[in-house]
DNA sequence: ACTTGACTTAGAGTAAGCTCTAATCAATAT
DNA sequence: ATATTGATTAGAGCTTACTCTAAGTCAAGT
C-alpha cells in the first residue's frame, strides 16, 4: 500500500495529477486511518493501464467512461470491449499518420542534406 | 491565389485557425488590393506541411521556430535539418508507444472475448 | 438602394488536462 | 518543544491551441 507520493514517483506523474484523477473518478484509492490516500497493487496496475491509454491520445472523458463501466461490474464487459476496440482503431489510424509523416520527413531530411553538401 | 475561405475549405481547417497561424507568424499570406488575405500555391504547400507536423504532435512553438528559420534564409538549413531530425526521432518514439499499446489492447480485447463467451 | 456574403480587426472566451495555492493537520527528526 | 516533511482540502490559475465576438468594410447581385 503506497502513499500518494510514492505512487506518483513510481509512475512518473505528480501527486497533483493523482488527486485530479480521483476527482474525475478515474482512480479512487483507499484511505488509511489518518485519512491519507493509499494505492494498492490493483490501483497501480489500473493507473499503468490509464497511462498507456493517455499516451495513445485517449481523451480523459473516454477513460472516465471506461472506468465507470469497470466500476459498474461484469455485465458491462461488452460495452468495454467496444470502447477498447474503437480505441484500437484510433491507434491504427495514428500509426498510419505517423508512418506517412516519417517517410515524408525522411525525404525532406535527405533533400536538406543534398542541399547542404552542394 | 485563394481567399481565406477557399484555403480553409481546401485544407479542412477554419479561417479562424488561418488567422491564428498568421498572428503566430507561421503562415503570412499576401494581401489583395482590398486588404484581404491571399494564399498562393507556396502558402498552400507550406500549410500542408505544417498540418503534417501538427498531426504528429509537433507543438506550435516548434513549428514557429522552424517557420522563423525558413524565413531567415538558406544559411539556416543546418538548424532546420536538426529540428526535423529531432522531430523524426519523436515520431519514432510515438510509433513505438503506439505499437506497444496496440499489442496490449489486442491482448486485452482477446481476454474480454474469452470472458464474454465463457 | 438594399441585401448578402466574405472579408477585416483586437481582443475575449473556451476546452482539456493539469498545476498550483493557501491554510491546515499529523507524524517524525533534532 | 519545535521544525520539517508529507499529507489533506477547495478552489483558483495556467498552458496550448484554438474559437468566437463585436463592430465594421467592401464588392457583387436584385
Amino acid at each position: 500500500m503506497r502513499t500518494i507520493g510514492e505512487t506518483a514517483e513510481l509512475l512518473g506523474i505528480s501527486a497533483h495529477t493523482l488527486r485530479y484523477y480521483e476527482k474525475e473518478r478515474i482512480v479512487v484509492p483507499l484511505r488509511d486511518a489518518g485519512g491519507d490516500r493509499r494505492y494498492n497493487e490493483s490501483h497501480i496496475g489500473w493507473l499503468k493501464f490509464v497511462i498507456k491509454l493517455k499516451e495513445t491520445q485517449m481523451p480523459i472523458a473516454s477513460i472516465q467512461k471506461y472506468a465507470s463501466l469497470v466500476a459498474e461490474g461484469d455485465h458491462t464487459s461488452q460495452a468495454r470491449l467496444e470502447l477498447l476496440a474503437e480505441h484500437k482503431r484510433s491507434i491504427r489510424a495514428q500509426l498510419e499518420t505517423l508512418q506517412a509523416a516519417d517517410e515524408m520527413l525522411e525525404r525532406k531530411i535527405q533533400s536538406y542534406q543534398t542541399f547542404i553538401h552542394s
